[in-house]
DNA sequence: CCGTTTCACATACGATCCGTATGCGAAAAT
DNA sequence: ATTTTCGCATACGGATCGTATGTGAAACGG
């Protein structure tokens, strides 16, 4: 047996078989849908348009996918894997368990309110998956997150709470800071440079406090 | 001239004039849709089953909401307002001001979570109505909750924080929280009752932890 | 007391969209 | 070379939403 028949080359551009054909196929409808899903919203999105964008009719989007939910469920994990990657390489960049954690934290709100990202993971994902929404983002990116912080509880460095309980408090902590100072920001316009600074200032200091809030007393 | 002619008595069971009896049936309207989307969710709810489950037909849904949508807002807007009105009355039972917005920021866990409300709350509503739900849901009784930080942070109960950084971040953590609790426990079913009860109490004390962070030091 | 207007609601219509069932043609298997 | 597979297209039925129009009783003015 050869190593060639074995393990199939990467052949990403041109497509051989009828196997990568559909693999291909697959592949360029998701990203139509992702595209379309961020843009319009899960239920503005017509199959019809998305297949014809996608170069395809809807008898090929059925024959990939079960539903325009299932569809969507595609688009879902692809969006997660991909943020779960970037996630990896900063906090292997950091050396500290702590200090990769804050890391992760401060880039999760750029990774995950990017706009072709936010409406497909927190808008239209409860409403279209349910609680599976949760469970996959939970297993992913936030799960090392969990751990980490299961870790320094274990250590005695954080006070003894659940950590999924905890990275849920701080997820919605920063995640909240975002949006106000994203608001608030582009309604002051360019013109109030040192205001926006100073609220920025403000949103750090809080979200310190709340961490404070979680270290445990001895330290 | 009557007393009876100045004051309308309060009459809910019988219309008199035709403006009372239109109220009535848009209140019926937001009732039945109010049980339906919080039993099917919106999407899978039926305009014709609803009207015709209040007892009228599809035209009359369209003369009193625009849409599908502004039905569901107008569920919306009585559910924030219901869970508004249990916290007051939470509130003013405290006498402190400090026990009081604690006891308030916890209730709304209970309150927000009651099965008739997290998923018009938290699973519909983001898709639905956009931005504007979570806007609706952090601003009522949003200032009153900037007025407490205030006063407590000058008398010096809490750090010198920016009360509108903190209120973002309380407000954001307690959603997050509300919203893994009500996709968890949906999605554990029936049986594990004291499965998500072990959750709810990890939650509160994540956010106990968060409040004792925002306490001046020397308390 | 009567004609007129208002308006809450019903009926009718057009259009969109989704899921399934079926057909076809080229690649793959024998 | 024949047969089978299967990726995809075509065709169909059903459900649903928004609008446009009709109607009959209540409210109103004289």
């Amino acid at each position: 047996m050869s190593i060639e028949a074995q393990t199939s080359p990467p052949a990403p551009s041109r497509p051989q078989g009828r196997a990568e054909a559909a693999e291909q196929t697959a592949a360029r409808l998701v990203a139509t849908a992702r595209r379309a899903f961020a843009a319009q919203g899960f239920a503005q999105v017509s199959l019809e348009a998305l297949a014809a964008e996608a170069g395809v009719t809807r008898g090929a989007l059925h024959h990939h996918f079960q539903n325009k939910a299932g569809l969507f469920e595609a688009v879902f994990r692809a969006v997660d894997a991909e943020i779960g990657e970037e996630l990896d390489r900063i906090y292997e960049a950091e050396g500290d368990v702590w200090r990769g954690l804050l890391a992760c934290y401060h880039a999760y709100l750029d990774l995950a309110l990017r706009p072709d990202r936010a409406r497909i993971l927190f808008r239209d994902a409860p409403a279209v998956m349910g609680a599976r929404a949760m469970e996959i983002l939970m297993e992913s990116g936030f799960a090392t997150i969990v751990e980490d912080l299961a870790g320094l509880i274990a250590r005695g460095r954080l006070r003894p709470l659940d950590p999924v309980a905890v990275a849920h408090v701080l997820n919605g902590a920063v995640m909240a800071q975002a949006l106000w100072l994203a608001t608030a920001e582009d309604a002051a316009g360019v013109a109030a440079g040192d205001a926006a600074g100073a609220q920025r200032r403000a949103a750090h200091d809080a979200l310190a406090a709340v961490f404070d809030g979680l270290v445990a007393e001895g330290r």
